[in-house]
DNA sequence: CAGGTTTTCGCCTTTCGGTCGAAAACGTGG
DNA sequence: CCACGTTTTCGACCGAAAGGCGAAAACCTG
């Protein structure tokens, strides 16, 4: 999500949301409240530090240090914006301001990486989703396909996945109905990744 | 690594290596140059940024945002520093001042999470070491006993180990000279994470 | 040379991920 | 109402990855 700035400097190019730390906040709270102005926060489904980007030429004039965060909502929500603000595909960007193209794609490349061996997912899924549609949110994200198949025994593996017992109306070319699943409860927040190299003897898994 | 604060505030309490961002350099910069004055910095081998802590009341006083790093040196590395710098282990940290233990867990917990989907390893390990001498700086980094049998097949099949040829001398109480190895160059640095959900037909690996 | 110690290696089992194709469950059009 | 296309679902298979175990190897000491 970007806007477009008005005035100089970079006057026409997209700008990431952002803005000033206040003296009573801390970073998250502060992109919390710039966002508030554009989006409706509570529907940002997770947030993360992403990196602090510093070089002393990053912007003219005085030297700014920002904190950039990752932001994600669920594919299924279309916020209402600002006139000057508007949705990008992350693989199209317009011309951007300072060095934020760089940022986007440090918080596309760590979204990918994430996906992978975290629980992430749950923060672009709706609160109800078909495989099929989940497929289409987990490639997009990673920048190639996915096997529904596979993601669908990964995930389920993982104790992740849960059927809703519903199914989702058929399309207009026919076909089966898919199964409508969700996210269970109580992983609807990042947590360890899956490592390998396990402890010894851990017969842990799924609950 | 940490040193024993001489004055207030948090006098004797001991601290994190840091200090301001100067105005023609950047984060990572500064950093190498404020541990230059405790280490001999090119004996780290891997420095990355961890997290911005910013909590208004972090520091007594005016405000300060830090960005904190997570910087590694090779387990054989014994480097001189000043009289009030010591290392102490993670696990049994001494009195810290501000916020820094949860720092340093926070450091703790990432270097847990990169050692096992990453090849972080090389960073942690001497130019050449056993096997079993490898196993035991995986089990203290990641808190739990690692199988050396297992460790050198993981490591391996990741193509990032290579016998030196060479055998280690043997210890007090005998037993089998251990083979040495090291860790391929070209992977001295950190790389892609080993990721679950791959491509189709991804052909791409060992090289 | 017997006994203790440590490392190494091969074999086995389990788990995991990737692939494929058949079957299921819908529409539509003759 | 039946043949056909479409989409989803599911089971089966396979290879790769990872974990576990014990025997063998290679050293020491007495």
């Amino acid at each position: 999500m970007l806007w477009q700035r008005a005035r100089e400097p970079h006057a026409h190019r997209w700008s990431l949301p952002g803005g000033g730390l206040g003296p009573e906040e801390d970073v998250e709270a502060s992109i919390r409240r710039q966002l508030a102005e554009k989006v409706d926060v509570r529907q940002l489904s997770h947030v993360e530090q992403l990196a602090v980007f510093s070089a002393p030429d990053r912007v003219p004039g005085p030297r700014v240090v920002a904190t950039a965060f990752v932001g994600l909502v669920p594919s299924d929500t279309d916020p209402v914006v600002p006139s000057d603000t508007t949705w990008h595909p992350v693989d199209a960007l317009p011309a951007t301001a300072f060095d934020h193209e760089a940022i986007c794609r440090r918080a596309r490349s760590r979204l990918a990486s994430k996906l992978s061996y975290t629980n992430l997912g749950f923060a672009l899924a709706p609160p109800e989703f078909t495989i099929s549609a989940l497929r289409s949110l987990y490639s997009a994200a990673l920048g190639y396909e996915v096997s529904a198949t596979n993601l669908q025994r990964v995930l389920s593996r993982r104790g992740l996945l849960e059927p809703t017992g519903a199914v989702a109306p058929v399309g207009p070319s026919g076909g089966r109905p898919a199964a409508l699943f969700r996210f269970v409860a109580g992983r609807l927040r990042i947590t360890d990744p899956f490592a390998v190299l396990r402890p010894p003897s851990s017969r842990n898994l799924g609950t």
